[in-house]
This record gives structure tokens, sequence and C-alpha cells, in this order.
DNA sequence: GTCCGACCGTA
DNA sequence: TTACGGTCGGACG
């Protein structure tokens, strides 16, 4: 935000009150639901968002945003446990439109901001705080005296029933005093409605007298002794506590950490067809009219929205006729934004409890699914998709790999229990013998997905799927795209990482009780094993139907607690549009030179062969050179080499560190272990399998990348694994020659420099390092200089190691023990060097103590964007367990951040690439690092784009204090561009 | 056939 | 001292 910029924000909370009691009364839709307040507004976001220039305001925003009271309880009752004590319930008809109205908001895709603990006031408050430190205006859109404090030469108010704006002379008309006293004034008067105690009898009329005469509320109660009426003079001075006290609780508060910053409140253009669902749904059939006209959208082509009611009787528990429980509401909203659906007494965590509690009550019947034969119960279930406006989706192939897999059947669930399979190419028989043939009564597959790419591809139905982004390489390479949608795999991911797997098998058990048919049951296992379309198709029918029955009741019970637990944001900025962006790398794959991969195989087999001699040679017998034991044996065993060391399970040590050590003492068999072991390693992890990985019609090796496998928020690489080759050694560093552009491209990498020390800086606030990184100095060797007190252009270069080594320390959790080892020093040695770090830079140690306090308190860390791990075994009675636990969960903020952030540059990527109409493509993600395929002669100013979109990737949800750097390279193979 | 530990490749 | 995944040998059924 700039000068010039306006900004509006509505109290939302508060027009919902006005507008109930000032609009016609009863306004209600066919079905009997009342919309009265939704209706105004809606007409009046529509009137500010398209004309407000032609109302008194008289300029048209810049950025816009709608704030809301998140609970009736507020820091506010700490200070005083009666404030808004006499609230009495909100009338009947007005409780289902507290979460109709957010929905309206969404739909007008507005920003809607509220959270726990604040009142909408306060939101406001601290907006207009930030905006005005940007040099912008803003206008408040409200007529609540409570806000009037904040009314300055950049901050207006403006009532949206009587087209009035208010400033200061206004302030000044109606109270008597100007903003800037009307928190004293306020803290006179009190508020009955909001139980603000004030003091008695002392009215605005007085109030603003005293504070003419006295100038503030302080010097007031100062003074009280000298007031001349005698009534008023001993009634301030016995109630100055309850003045004060008032203050506090009328003063709103500035400081609030609010979700979204300034510039992500800036005000987009129209969505059309998404706000005109949602009014036709509403039956608003002049606003839908005017809105069509507006946004040039065909009225004919837009369905009804489905809107979920949370009306106050729910919250009420079981059905008070029959006693069961309440059926739930069987619609949802179809906006993926979401709410809380929540209304007064009736809190985000109630609905969570309510529906966990549903979930885990439900009995599930796989006999009861239903299997499509034909194209037009198909249409029917299609359209009672559409209707119900959510549908769980699920594929069923011939493959894990979703870029061989064929389809064999799709699943479809909008209701628990109701489920249904579509079989397209089962095979009749076994296959075994004579070939199967396809089974009778299937629908032919380009018949099935003509009808359902309509419902995959519709912005109005929400698609929910078990980790989606397989289903969508598969659909895609179909030609079909799946949006809207909502992965249940991603949301237990953003709910409970660290606290279990978040496969559907487990997510079941753990939320349904529930344990599902497995895989392997259907299709048997080793030998036996089927493909999916060899499964005969009513066994299909109840595989896979359930697990759509399963995904849509996971969601069901998982998705309200993103709400109720405040990570919304986190899932749907940092989790789910990343699916579809990793989808397509997946698809496009990489080019792996199978002859250098072939010529680097053969010359590590003969290398490995001499080896092999010699090490026979020196052992005086063949044994299994890769088997530890059999190693173990021969070194400490039989040839007695001194210094051996035991695994946990009691063999013999035989690692790297051992056999170095043995080496340094001058024994040549080590030596050539681990020679061997480093050329067959190569050899069969890469030489070896990636060329088996190389698809048979793309020519490319496509990975498999994993969203939840993680901790801390970092992505995992599978089959094959392409976030581990060799770079450390020029022997492993030949295997990323094998990595090549297409001819006429580069490939380009490019990756963050220290992202995590920085963090580190950032996140703990150590003044030093940040100035070493802003001032481009080599960060170790600064660390070294100020921990001894050298020049940095002088650190000797082991000082400087040590200084290393000491610095990824403090990111893993230091410990004396792992810091010695690390440098072979004493542990009294490495305890100093610790010590003597946490003097130079006291923040680190505030950090590391403040972290692991608030693991132990809420089981929980976090990152910079709130991003959360779980180490629910931070407590526990075993030494070793709890100071595992402790080490990582200092750990997680920083890896996690640098991995948060990472996901926000790649999720902006092809925008941004797409925007400069560039060719690149991303193709892998290594943690720090991007790597992509871009045609030769844009390879500069892709270099550019990526640079920009990586350095600025934290903005604007967190400025850093520290200054993000990406090196990035090109050449013709991985190794050069690295 | 399936599981686990040791080892080792990456950030 | 953090976070992963793949390969191997060896034990178990």
């Amino acid at each position: 935000m700039k000068k010039g910029d306006h900004l509006f924000l509505v109290d939302g909370s508060g027009y919902i009150f006005r507008a109930y009691h000032g609009l016609p009364p009863l306004t209600r839709k066919s079905d009997g639901l009342p919309v009265g307040a939704v209706a105004g507004f809606c007409n009046m976001l529509w009137k500010l968002m398209v004309s407000a220039r032609d109302t008194e305001v008289g300029v048209t925003p810049s950025h816009f945003a709608v704030i809301f009271d998140y609970s009736s309880k507020t820091f506010r009752n700490e200070l005083y446990d009666q404030y808004k004590a006499n609230r009495s319930a909100p009338p009947e008809d007005l409780v289902p439109q507290f979460g109709l109205i957010r929905d309206a908001t969404r739909a007008f895709e507005l920003p809607c901001i509220e959270i726990e603990g604040f009142e909408a006031d306060d939101l406001i408050a601290t907006y207009c705080r930030l905006a005005t430190e940007a040099g912008g205006d803003t206008t408040i859109i409200s007529s609540d005296k409570d806000l009037m404090q904040l009314v300055s030469p950049s901050v207006s108010m403006y009532d949206p029933m009587k087209d009035r704006e208010i400033r200061e002379p206004e302030v000044i008309e109606k109270w008597g005093v100007p903003p800037a006293k009307m928190i004293d004034l306020q803290a006179l008067t009190g508020d009955s409605i909001d139980n603000v105690p004030g003091v008695p009898g002392i009215g605005p009329k007085t109030a603003a007298q005293l504070l003419e005469e006295y100038g503030d509320l302080d010097t007031l109660l100062e003074r009280a002794g000298k007031i001349k009426q005698q009534k008023r003079r001993e009634v301030i001075i016995a109630n100055a506590d309850k003045a004060r006290l008032s203050r506090e609780l009328v003063r709103l508060r500035t400081d609030v950490p609010v979700p979204e910053t300034l510039d992500e409140l800036v005000l987009h253009p129209l969505n059309g067809p998404k706000l005109i669902s949602f009014l036709k749904a509403m039956e608003f059939t002049a606003l839908t009219r005017r809105v069509a006209d507006k946004t040039d959208t065909d009225l004919a082509s837009v369905g009804k929205a489905k809107v979920e009611v949370e009306t106050g009787a729910e919250a009420h528990g079981p059905d008070l006729d029959t006693g069961e429980p309440r059926p739930a509401p069987d619609k949802d909203t179809s906006f993926p934004g979401d709410r809380a659906g929540k209304v007064e007494g009736k809190t985000p965590q109630d609905l969570a409890n309510k529906r966990i509690e549903e979930a885990a009550n439900s009995k599930i019947d796989t006999s009861a699914y239903v299997t499509i034969r034909d194209a037009d119960t198909l249409k029917e279930w299609i359209e009672r998709a559409k209707d119900i406006g959510y549908v769980a989706f699920d594929t069923e192939t011939t493959s894990l790999d979703p870029m061989q897999a064929e389809l064999c059947g799709f699943s479809l669930c909008s209701e628990p229990g109701v489920a249904a399979y579509v079989p397209l190419i089962h095979k009749s028989g076994t296959g075994d013998l004579l070939g199967g043939g396809l089974a009778p009564d299937q629908i032919d597959t380009r018949t099935a997905l003509d009808l359902l790419k309509p419902l995959l591809e519709d912005p109005s139905v929400l698609k929910i799927a078990q980790n989606l982004k397989y289903d969508l390489v598969v659909m895609n390479r179909y030609g079909i795209d799946v949006r809207p949608f909502d992965d249940t795999m991603l949301i237990s991911y953003v709910l409970d990482a660290g606290k279990g797997g978040h496969g559907m098998d487990v997510l079941a058990e753990r939320w349904l009780g529930h344990r599902t048919i497995q895989f392997k049951d259907v299709a048997g296992t080793g030998k036996a094993k089927t493909t999916f379309d060899y499964v005969p198709i009513d066994r299909a029918t109840e595989y896979a139907a359930e697990d759509a029955d399963v995904t849509l009741r996971l969601w069901r019970a998982l998705k309200p607690r993103l709400v109720a637990d405040g990570v919304v944001a986190v899932y749907e900025r940092l989790e789910r549009p990343l699916v579809p962006v990793l989808a397509q790398m997946e698809q496009r794959g990489i080019s792996v030179d199978r002859q250098t991969l072939s010529r680097i195989s053969g010359e590590l087999a003969q290398k490995a062969a001499a080896l092999e001699d010699e090490i026979y040679e020196l052992a005086g017998e063949k044994f299994s050179i890769g088997s530890p034991k059999q190693l173990g044996d021969i070194l400490f065993g039989r040839m007695m080499l001194p210094g051996g060391s035991k695994t946990k399970t009691g063999q013999w040590s035989t690692s790297v560190f051992v056999l170095e050590e043995l080496a340094a003492e001058g024994h040549e068999l080590p030596r050539k272990i681990v020679d061997w072991r480093q050329l067959t390693k190569l050899k069969s992890t890469y030489t070896d399998a990636l060329p088996e990985y190389i698809h048979p019609e793309t020519k490319r090796v496509h990975t498999s990348f994993a969203l939840a496998a993680t901790t801390t928020g970092r992505l995992s690489s599978s089959e094959p694994n392409l976030q581990n080759i060799p770079i450390r050694t020029s022997e492993g560093r030949r295997i990323r020659t094998a990595f090549v552009a297409e001819p006429g491209n580069k490939l380009i990498s490019a990756d963050y420099s220290q992202i995590e020390l920085r963090l580190l800086a950032h996140i703990a606030d150590i003044p030093e390092l940040k100035h070493a990184f802003e001032n481009g100095l080599d960060i170790h060797a600064a660390t070294a200089a100020e921990m001894f007190g050298l020049d940095v252009e002088k650190v000797p270069t082991d000082v400087r190691r040590q200084a290393k080594t000491i610095n990824f320390g403090i990111i893993y959790g230091i410990s004396a023990f792992g810091l010695a080892t690390r440098l072979g020093i004493s542990r009294e040695e490495a305890g100093d060097y610790i010590k003597r770090y946490f003097d130079r830079f006291p923040g680190i140690r505030n950090y590391i103590e403040g972290t692991k306090k608030r693991a132990r308190d809420r089981l929980y860390v976090e990152t910079i964007f709130g991003r959360r791990a779980y180490y629910p075994e931070i407590k526990a009675s075993n030494p070793q367990t709890r100071a595992f636990n402790e080490r990582a969960a200092i750990n997680a903020p920083i890896q996690g951040s640098a991995a948060d952030i990472i996901r926000r540059a790649m999720i902006r990527m092809d925008d941004a690439l797409k925007q400069e109409k560039l060719g690149a493509r991303m193709l892998l993600q290594v943690h720090d690092e991007l790597i992509f395929e871009a045609p030769e002669k844009e390879v500069d100013e892709t270099i550019r784009i990526v640079r920009a979109v990586m350095e600025d990737a934290a903005m604007p949800a967190v400025s850093l204090s520290v200054p993000l750097q990406v090196d990035a390279r090109a050449a013709d193979n991985w190794d050069e561009a690295h």
C-alpha cells in the first residue's frame, strides 16, 4: 500500500445488527430462511465496490476487507469479567445470517478477517494504523461510536445507511469532543450495552464539559477535588478506578497480529459467476441481474451455490423429539474459502467437536454401495453431486505410478454412506487364462469421462479427494482438470503434522474408528497380485466406493478443525495451491541421458571389481563386502583391528567414521572398503536405478513429490528420489551430468543461499548475524570473528570450519555431545564453544529456551507462516526421547519456515513466468533449490524472474528482517548449472 | 514375501 | 546435532 491508496474496512459484525434493526423486517427466502440482513449487506458491498465514488465518501477503494468479531470472549474479559456480560442472545431469525454474511463476503472475494481474542474494532484499529503508516487513507464502514476514536486526517468513517461521512467535525458535533478524546469520554460515560461501567451519572454532555475544562481524563482525575459541583466531585473521586478500567476497555488495540497484510487486501475485480451463484442461492433477483450486467456474465450459465446454514437449534444437541443425534446438515459451503459456520454461542471449536463426534459415531456399511453400469445412472449421480455442491472423488487405476496408470474406474460420494463405483475397463475371468476379455455392462471410458469432465471442472462444485495429486495427474492425462478441490490428506497434514500418518487407512482408523478394505485384500499380494482391472466388479465396488465414502466423512470431520485450530491460511495458501504445481512438475519430468549413466555404470563396475580383488587379498578370504555383519567380524574378529565400536544392536559398527579412523592409522583394508562402498552405492542407487525410471513414452524421469510426508513442511521425493542426487564427491557429481536439457534449452538451477541461517537470524533476532547478511559477509567467518574477537578477513580456515559446524549445530538443536563428536574434540571443549556462542549471541539462547517451553506448553511449534509441527513426545520421561524431541522442535521452525518460503515461490512461479511470456518449466525442488528447463534464448530473463520470485517469496505475509539471496546459473546439465 | 537395521546419498 | 528415501543383508514367516 502506498500514498494515494484507499482502504475500506467494513465492520461486518456491527453491520449485521444495524441492518437487522434498520431494514424492513422479515425478508425471507422461499424456504423460509431469513435473509434480510444478508440482502442489505450484499447491496452495500456491491455499492461500495462499484460506485463508492458516487456516495459521500467520493473515492474508489484500492483495498478492501470485511472484519468480524470472532467470538464474544476477548482479552477484555480478562480485564473485566463483566464486559458485555449482559448481552442477550441475538434474535432467532438473525442467527443463521451470521454465517451467510461471511459466505457473502467470500462470494465477493473480499478478505474476511476475524481473530480469536479480539473484537472486530481492534482489527479495524490495527489496519487503520498500518494504512496510515503506509501513507494511505482509510474509510471505516460503520457508524459505531466505539470506532470514532480512530477518526483522523487519514481515517474517516462512513455510515452506509445514511450515506453520511463522519470526520472530525461530525464527531465534535455529535459528542462535543474531538476523536482523540473519545476514549476519555467513553471512559467517563461508560456503555450500558457493552457493560462498560464508566462513572455513574456522567453522561456525554457532562463528560464533554469536564474534558473541555480539564483536557483529559488523567488530569481530571488528578484534580477531581477541585470540581465545584459537590455531587459530581464525589462521584468522580469514588469511581476513578472504574473510569480508568473503562478507559482500557474502550481503548482499541492497534497491535493485533493481523493475519493478512495490507497488500493482501488489494481489491480484485469481481468474479461474476461466483458471486452470481451465491446471489441466486439467496434469491436476490434484482442484485443478481445488476451483477450479471456489470460483469458481463450469462445468467443462465451459472448455477445456484450450495450454502450451509448453521442454525442455533443445532447447538442444542440431540433432537429433542427423538433423542437421536441430529442429522448433520448435508450441505456445506461451495466456497472453498470456507468459514466457521459460527454463530453466537457456537464457536468454530463447537462445530469441529460436533463433526468429530459425528464421524466417530457413524457406521460404515460397505455392502450398501452402488455399481453404475449405464450412462443415464451416471448422469443422475453427477446431477445429484451438482445439486449438493460437493462430491468426494477417487480413481482406481492399474498402477501406483500416476504417469503409467490406466484408469479402471472411479467412485463418487456426496452423502455419507451413499457412494457409487463406475467400472470402465474391468476384465472378466482372472486374466491368467484366456486373456480375460472386457466384462459386460460397463460404460465406455470416453463416454463416462465426457459426462464426468463438466463435473470435475465445474467451478461451483467442490471435489474432495484423498491425495488429489495422484488423481490429478491421472485425470490430466485423460484431458481433465479437477477444481476446485479439497484434499483430506493435506487437511490432516496441516492439522496434525507430527502426530502420525495421513494416509486414508490411518485416518479412517483414527477418526472414523473404521478399518478400510485393504488393496491387497481385493488385488491379492505377491505372485497372485493382479491389477485393479482384474478385480471382480462387485468386489471393486465395495473397495472403491468405500474410499470415496471415507474421504467424504473425513472431510466433514476434519475441515471445520482448520478454522477451529486457526490454520486455514496454511492450508489454503501453502498446501492446497501446491497440488497442481507439483502435479505439473511430475508430469513434465526431467530428461536423463541413458548413455551417460550406462558409461559411468560400466566404469564404476570395473573399479569396484578391481577393489573387490584387493579386498579379498587383504582380508585373506572372500566375503560379502556389503554385509556390515560379515565385515565387522573380519575387521574386529579375525584381523583384531583396534578401536571398534558397537551399534545399538550389538553389532560391530563399520561406519565411514570407524573405517576412516582405521585408515588414518595406516590400515589398508578399511580405506578400500570405504572406496568400494562409494562406488557400489553410486552404481546401485543411481547409475543402475535411474534408467529404470525413464518413461517409455515421454523418455523422461518423473519423480513423485510427497506433500505430507515430513513433520516440518518439507517435500520429499521418491521413485526415484531426485532430492539426493550426489554432489559432494567428484565421482558422484558425474551422475548429475546425466540430467540434461532438451536441445535448444538449458537447465537453470536457482538456490537460496544460507536460507536457514538467515531465518535463524530473523526468528531469534540476532543483530550480528543480520548485519553480516546485510553486508554480504562470509557468515561462518563472521561468526568465528564475533566469537573469538578476530578480524573477519583474518579468520583461519579451520576456525571458520569449526564456526560453520557450530552454526549448523545451532540450527539442529545443538548438544555438547553432538558438537564434540562432529568436531572431534572433548565434551568440555564443545561445551565451552557453545557457551561462548550463547554469550556472544544471547538471542540464540532465548530462542532455544523459548521454543522448548512453547513446545512443552502446547506440544507444537510453528513456522513464521503459522505451520504447526507437533512433538507429542516432548515431555517423555525417557531423557533421550525428550532431548531428541527438543532438538527437533528447535529445528522445525527454521527448517519449516524455509520450506514454507520455497513453497510460496513455487506457487507463484508459473504465473510469474507466464506473465513475462517465458517458456521456462519448473521441474524439480531440492529443499532450497529449484530446477528449471528454459529456452536458451530466454535464459537471462528467466533467471531474473526466478530470482525475484524466490527472493520476495516471504512477502507480503512476512517481512523478513534479513535479505534472502538466490544464486542462479544455467548450463546444459545439472552439474554445471549448480 | 515382508520387515528391520545399517548404511549413505541429499538439504 | 535436523529432515528425508533407497539399497542391501539378514532374519523371520
